[in-house]
Order: structure tokens, then sequence, then C-alpha cells
DNA sequence: CGTCTATGTTCCCTTTAGGAACATAGACGA
DNA sequence: TCGTCTATGTTCCTAAAGGGAACATAGACG
């Protein structure tokens, strides 16, 4: 496996979806996009589902992974992949090789709170309002992964995973709620008229 | 206000560039890079040098901000960017719009460590304790960014910004120490015969 | 038998991204 | 005064990602 030079380094999508596949003997594509939805996202990332299709066939095209038609119990047009020996080796070194690429937290509320001189503060609560509630529900949906890895074998590292960015979303459910809460403070104290709102030249 | 078509939606990163040059009069494109790294990144993201030019051009198109070359007194060749009132009433428009676009963690390492069962527990190990290493440089960053917040005048809201995020990446570390924990104290009982590893068809 | 939802995939075009290269200013020492 | 080193500043090229619509079929349910 892996000649002499790999051909190109790949994106981390690339193997995320190998990824799976050492976890499920086969999958579609469209069974991939549903995982990445329900796990992959709350720590990485859920790609689009052109996006997969577009990996899985380039895996194919390096041979790290092999796809099959639908068998004759199984009447539907799909397409099932499943990872080779080549595919299962490219997983591993990736996996082994320690990166210096740092932790991307992308998060349009705080955004938009980084803004807040700019705009009411009602406004901001209410950004920060529905953001809560937003974390609330994502919290509720680890916990679901959570849960079903819990019934498969060979779930360790993924649950311990999800655990962990479990606690990434907790803590950013407590910021959320601490924060409103010195906005309410602050704007009962003192009211709107404080100079501190759009000095705009 | 909004007028009754915008011509098309930007994308985040405009909005945030036009939100820096809410803070600042003028910004050239390196300074807004600059200050992407060293704030921006902790909470949304550090675009790419290339990006940021590539969105100051589109921001002029459109009029929501304005350029000038370089004075006299300034040799160097260099373009410098301000905000115009239209750029300032599409900042606010946007920053006040709620959204429901979730937050997005990119976790390298966590990827890494999800695929535990295809590497020894030693690579594992080394992974987590590099990250652990890069979330407390990060920490560091971004209390340096915050004691920066906290000079400036008008910088509240930034401030409160950097102090959740701060919140979710000391989340991130404790989660990861929680999860080194755990693994040391796994691999001094269960010698590494089990059979865990790649159950490969 | 109709139609509704879940499964499953592909196509096409646009936008976003990131690295490398390019270019110059000033600082500092030999 | 001449390298050369770093900080400043910008552009170009190509790859990756996005997203939605279209296409297709199976099974469920009334």
């Amino acid at each position: 496996m892996s000649a002499s030079g790999e051909p190109t380094e790949l994106p981390a999508t690339a193997y995320a979806i190998l990824g799976m596949l050492c976890f499920e003997r086969e999958l579609t594509g469209y069974d991939a996009k549903k995982w990445a939805d329900a796990s992959l996202r709350h720590f990485y990332w859920a790609p689009a589902t052109s996006h997969v299709y577009r990996e899985l066939a380039r895996l194919e095209d390096r041979g790290l992974v092999e796809s099959r038609g639908a068998e004759a119990d199984e009447p539907r047009t799909k397409r099932v992949y499943r990872i080779t020996a080549a595919g299962r080796a490219a997983v591993a070194a990736w996996a082994a090789t320690p990166t210096d690429e740092a932790m991307v937290v992308k998060h349009p509320a705080a955004l938009r709170v980084w803004l807040g001189h700019l705009v009411g503060a009602g406004d901001v609560r209410t950004i920060v309002e529905r953001h809560i509630a937003q974390v609330r529900t994502r919290l509720g949906e680890i916990d679901e992964s959570l849960a079903v890895a819990e019934t498969l074998p060979g779930m360790d590292y993924p649950r311990a995973v999800l655990r962990w960015s479990r606690g990434v979303h907790q803590a950013d459910l407590d910021g959320a709620i601490a924060f409103l809460a010195e906005l309410v403070a602050q704007t009962a104290v003192q009211p709107p008229s404080t100079g501190r709102v759009t000095p705009v030249t």
C-alpha cells in the first residue's frame, strides 16, 4: 500500500469519510451524509451531500475505497462503498500524525454580539437568547448521538470525543447565559441614554 | 431600514471586515489580517490574507467601503480603507438580524482521536498532549487580546465575546485533560493485547 | 391507486479558501 | 554602504467547498 509518494495530500474531509468506513463495513453516500450530520458535525463538520459523493469518487480513484452496485435483494439503484486495505492504512497513518492545525470555532452569534455597539441592547439580547435555545437543542442532539454510540461496540473513542465536544458546547451555553445576565443587569442599571451606542462620525 | 432588495447577501467574513472598520477609522488589508489573527480568530475565523483583500475589493465595489492610496508622509505603496455610511448601515442591519446558522467547531485533534481505534493508544496520547499544549498557548493569546481590549475604549462587546470564547477554549482544554487521564488509566489497567483494534473482515 | 416521505445520486455553477510569490521599507550590523 | 532580515503590503493561481435543483425509486398509508 501507499506507493512511494502519496499522489497529493487529501483534505480532512476525505479522512473523515474513510474513517466512517472503518466503523461500518459498507456505506452509501447517503449513509455517510446522515452519519456526518448526526455525529461528526458536533466536533468537526458536516459536508454538503454533493461533497460527500465527490470525496467518495476521489477516494475510489485512488484505490482507498471500492464500490459495488446494489445486490439482487436490494433493488434500489445505489452504490455501496467499502474501504480497502490501502485506505485503512492511509487513514491510520493520517490519524496517527499530529497536526499543528488549531481548532476553529465559527460562532455566528458571537460575531454579531461582537458588533453589539452598532445595534440596540435589545437586539443583542434577542441574538443571545436565540443562540441559547439553539445550543440547548444541540446538546440534546449530542446526547442522542451519545446514546446511540452506547449501544454499539467498538465505539469507545467516538463516545469519548462526543463527550469532549459536549463539554465545549456546554461551555458555550454557560458563557451565553452569563453574558446575557450581565447584559440585562447593565441595561437595567443604566438607562439607554448612555452615550456608548454608535458614536458615528 | 434594510432597503427593499439587497444586491446579494454577503458572507459573514465580509461583515467581519466591515465590523473592524467600525472600530478603527482606517485599515489596510494587512491591518485587517493582523487583527483577525489576534482576535477574530478566537471566536470566528482568521481568513487567508488573499481572502481579506478580495473582500475589501468587493466591499468597495458595493460602496460599503472606500479607499485611498498612501499619503505623502507614508511612502509605502498601500491602500487604506474606510467604511462608508452605507457600509455602516449594512453591518448594523446584519448584526441585528438573528441567524439560524449554528456554531461550527472544527477540531482536528478530536477528529484524529475519533479514529483512535486505528492507531496505538500511545499515538492518541501524543495527539492529545500536543493539543493540550496548543490550547494552553491559545488561552494565553486570548488573554493578551483581552488585555489589549481592556486598554481601549468602546470595546465592551468585543471584550465580552473574548471572555465568552475563552470559556469555550478552556472547556476544550478541560475535556482534553480529562480524556487523557482516562486514557492513561485505561492503558495502565489493560495491556495493549486487548482485541479491540481493527476487526477487519 | 395516488401521493407522500425517505432513500439515494448526479450535475452544474458559484463562491470561498489558501498558499506561494511578489514587492518594498526600514532596521541593524559588518 | 552594502547586505540581509524582518515587517509591511499586495496579487495571482488553483483547489476545495457549497448549494440547490433535478432525477430516480421504494415503501408506507389511506
